[in-house]
This record gives structure tokens, C-alpha cells and sequence, in this order.
DNA sequence: GGGCCGATTGTT
DNA sequence: ACAATCGGCCCG
């Protein structure tokens, strides 16, 4: 039996100051983390995060771009909590709360260095994260979910594109993920083959 | 109350 | 290219 510690530095656990800042530089900084989750029967689980974007008020994509709505208020609040959304009627979606209480901003985790963690309604699926998620905090370890400082990524290993599934906002180059990182989604091949209009 | 759309995924 | 599948949000 592997004893957690050994692996996890509980004591490294990211605490609020760590959210509570610009949601880019929590978004390139959660690269490399430990996101951890304790399920229903005790068994833990985590993974290196290894892709992310980044959501914030002035952006047209982001769900509190209009305002504060039932969904989004957890975005509102207090950074170092989950927001958690449901999606095209069948996935969850992870998010971690950015900037100082009355600011809204997340960060997406959309895919972890674990078996079945790529893709963020994947992760949601196999690590049992759902509803019952939103508004929890993610500040103490050995709970339900929390997330600890990792190895630390080198800026040159970190890839920065469009957002996926996202077609406002493209010239925001938000989604970040580590080069080459088996786990991280395959971008949308672009339409090929296709005849370009003559002049 | 109606209707449309979506921070997805897997199949055709 | 598209279906599955349903909550959120805007409009009236």
C-alpha cells in the first residue's frame, strides 16, 4: 500500500492567496499541480494537471461576462473554490475560482496526467465530480478535492492556443497545456481540402 | 412557458 | 458532419 504522502505534499496544498491573483498567471501556474480527490469510498485520487484555460468578466466567453446568474455565482465569490457547470445535457465541467471575492474569474481543468483525466467532462466522469462540487472549497487537503503545488514547469514547456469550443474571443490565446503531454485534447483539425474562392 | 444554444464527446 | 441530451438564459 502506498502511503499518499509519499507521493502528495499534503503540506504544499495551494491555500487562497494562490487564486487570488490574475486568473492567466493561476491558469499557467496550476500546470504541473496535483489535482487530488478522495471519492466516495475513500479511494484517492490525482494527477499533474496538464491543460487549462482561462475564463474572466471582460470576456465575451466566459458565463460571467453577463452578469451574476444562478450558474456563475460561485465565480463571484471567493477564490480556491470549485465552479462547477453542466454541459450539452450529459458533462460536468471542473473549474477552479480566480481573483478576489466580487471578481469573477475560473480556470477550466481540462485534463489531468491520469488514466481516462483527458478532456474536461472525462475527468469529471471518472473522478465522480459533479454538482454536488460547486461552491466547495479546494483549500484543505485529505477532503474531497484539493490541489497541491507539483514540479514545477518550465515556461518553455507550456503551449498557449484558442480556447476549445470556443468561438468568441479566438485572438485570446487562453488554453494552456504542456508540450507534447499525451493526455492533453487534440485540437479540432481545421477544414481541409476545402476550395478557396477565387477573386 | 418557449426556444435556442452550449467552456463535450464519440460515432458516422 | 452530427447526434445525444438538458440546464441556463433571453425573450415575451
Amino acid at each position: 500500500m502506498v502511503d499518499l504522502r509519499s507521493v502528495v505534499d499534503l503540506s504544499r496544498t495551494y491555500q487562497q492567496d494562490f487564486y487570488c491573483r490574475d486568473t492567466l498567471a493561476v491558469a499557467r501556474e496550476l500546470l504541473g499541480a496535483l489535482l487530488c480527490r478522495q471519492v466516495s469510498d475513500g479511494r484517492v485520487l490525482y494527477g499533474p494537471i496538464v491543460e487549462v484555460e482561462a475564463y474572466t468578466q471582460d470576456d465575451p466567453a466566459c458565463h460571467a461576462s453577463r452578469g451574476l446568474t444562478p450558474r456563475c455565482r460561485v465565480m463571484f465569490g471567493p477564490p480556491g473554490r470549485a465552479y462547477v457547470y453542466f454541459i450539452y445535457g450529459m458533462y460536468h465541467c471542473l473549474n477552479v475560482v480566480t481573483e478576489p471575492e466580487g471578481t469573477p474569474g475560473a480556470v477550466l481543468i481540462r485534463a489531468v496526467g491520469a488514466d481516462g483525466t483527458n478532456g474536461p467532462g472525462k475527468l469529471c466522469r471518472e473522478w465522480q465530480i459533479d454538482w454536488s462540487h460547486n461552491g466547495t472549497s479546494l483549500l484543505t487537503p485529505g477532503t474531497d478535492l484539493w490541489i497541491c503545488a507539483g514540479t514545477t514547469v518550465s515556461g518553455s514547456d507550456i503551449v498557449c492556443s484558442p480556447r476549445i469550443g470556443v468561438s468568441s474571443a479566438t485572438d485570446r490565446h487562453w488554453r494552456f497545456y504542456l508540450r507534447g503531454h499525451p493526455s492533453v485534447s487534440k485540437a479540432p483539425q481545421p477544414p481541409v481540402g476545402k476550395k478557396r474562392r477565387r477573386a
